[in-house]
DNA sequence: CGGGTGACTTCCC
DNA sequence: GGGGAAGCCACCC
């Protein structure tokens, strides 16, 4: 059985190019409902090397992670076109949806 | 086993 | 929109 991290970096990895999901969405498509924060422990571990790291945002678009990291998640992400305005992603634009269902689900994590 | 920590979220003022 | 409180859960001491 695949255990958290690979669970929650197979989602991550499902994020396209352009587009952003949230913390709590990641969690929830991974299959641990609630556990946000551990989706942000996963992604700050050495084990995230490769994943697309930078297409998981806060809740409503809004950049997280603090001092200069934040400010290069951003640029990583108008690089790959993500709309930003104020200080948050466009979510009505490029927020990216999952698809949900037990099939579909498991087709995230596998 | 208990307590502190955090790139979280939601609700309420 | 800022700020506090509560719920959340793996990790580390």
């Amino acid at each position: 059985m695949a255990g958290y991290f690979e669970n929650i970096q197979a989602v991550v990895r499902r994020i396209p190019r352009g587009r952003a999901s949230t913390y709590g969405e990641v969690a929830r498509a991974a299959g641990y409902p609630g556990a946000a924060r551990q989706v942000a422990w996963a992604l700050q571990s050495a084990s995230a090397a490769g994943i697309p790291w930078q297409r998981v945002v806060g809740a409503g678009g809004r950049i997280l992670l603090p001092g200069e990291s934040g400010l290069h998640q951003r640029f990583l992400l108008e690089m790959e076109g993500v709309a930003f305005s104020g200080g948050r992603i466009q979510m009505n634009r490029c927020e990216f949806k999952f698809p949900y269902g037990k099939k579909q689900r498991e087709r995230n994590n596998g």
